[in-house]
DNA sequence: CCTACCGATCGGTAGG
DNA sequence: CCTACCGATCGGTAGG
């Protein structure tokens, strides 16, 4: 019998769910994720994983706002040591395309597939993320706001439009990656990226 | 009572059934999708609907089968006109950005949502959408080819690079659709699709 | 955080 | 294509 622990391990606890239900959502999709599943492969009941956020919805949503922690510390987080502009802008989507090939289970970019799986239904869930992507293509747009004003892109970008395209070619790696397994999806889209920012092409993929 | 039917009329309504399917799994998903609320949805049995398919997962392949052939007939289908090489690819990413766009209710494309659902799913539903999405690749590429040899672009051109970006273009119109509900979606598709093949980019997107 | 339980719904079957 | 049913599982609650 595991009674009531004190509150340091009930958050490690929590944290522990949080950290299952990141790797079975990504699979299975974050309506897919059960908390019978769950509280299985936790070697917990289903009362003690529940009783940590009161509904399912609760636990999807701390599922989401922890993607979306883990995102932003790493993504723009590492790009933070780069000059403003293009600079920091190419070092932010080379940390997101590694973020999403480095882990051999962990693959792909969890906000990316949960933003495809509600984008049709909504609610609280599809909020969340709606205003993370908000602040990440605000995050992108004052980075070339500031290469414009820097004379490292033409004063008649149309930034939006830019935006638009790196997004692009953001999905095109976590497809090719979940999908197709293509294990040149990394070094496409880093060329991809580099060629919409206009920087020549440096290398020649193989094969 | 509604006993047995005829053959035409068993047809009929099979067809009826997987109409529905493709409305309700564009929103659900494919998974999400109930042979429960399929009936209900129908003003049927669950044993009427399930009987047409035998298994849920039979009725799921029945659905993509239907939306493969759909995406055939419309995007590559009503681009035969068009002379081979960039005339008609382009004219295809028209027809696949404004078949994504055109229907109030039914926006954007099944296959793509579902090729995301299943991406780490294995199966034989993500097997169907592999092939589907490898065809696709191989026309995609026979007009790239087409356009090198024809002069339209240069020898040295990547091709599969291309593939890549074009891919991701149509999946950045599906999400600008879908989740952010971009009403200038297919137009920022339309100029990205004109950049990457090298076409002058003709008009200017208002606001 | 557990046991024991709830009503609802799941996919699917039997039999007509 | 229907009624009537099956075992399994769903999210969630009571009570300790």
């Amino acid at each position: 019998m595991s009674p009531r622990k004190s509150v340091v391990e009930a958050a490690a606890t929590r944290t522990r769910i949080i950290e299952r239900a990141l790797t079975l959502g990504a699979v299975n999709g974050l309506e897919g994720l059960t908390i019978g599943h769950l509280a299985t492969d936790l070697g917990m009941s289903k009362a003690g994983v529940i009783g940590h956020f009161g509904t399912k919805e609760a636990l999807q949503l701390a599922v989401v706002d922890e993607a979306v922690e883990r995102f932003r510390a790493r993504v723009p987080g590492h790009a933070l040591g780069a000059r403003p502009g293009l600079e920091r802008l190419s070092r932010a989507f080379e940390e997101w395309i590694a973020y999403m090939t480095e882990d051999e289970e962990h693959r792909g970019c969890f906000l990316t597939s949960v933003a495809m799986e509600y984008d049709e239904r909504p609610g609280p869930i599809r909020d969340v993320i709606l205003t993370a992507l908000a602040r990440w293509t605000d995050y992108v747009t004052a980075e070339l706001d500031e290469a414009v004003t820097a004379g490292e892109l033409p004063h008649d970008t149309d930034i939006p439009q830019l935006v638009f395209e790196l997004g692009g070619i953001a999905l095109a790696v976590q497809q090719a990656i979940l999908l197709n397994r293509d294990p040149s999806a990394a070094d496409r889209g880093r060329r991809a990226i580099r060629r919409i920012l206009n920087k020549p092409t440096p290398q020649v993929l193989g094969s």
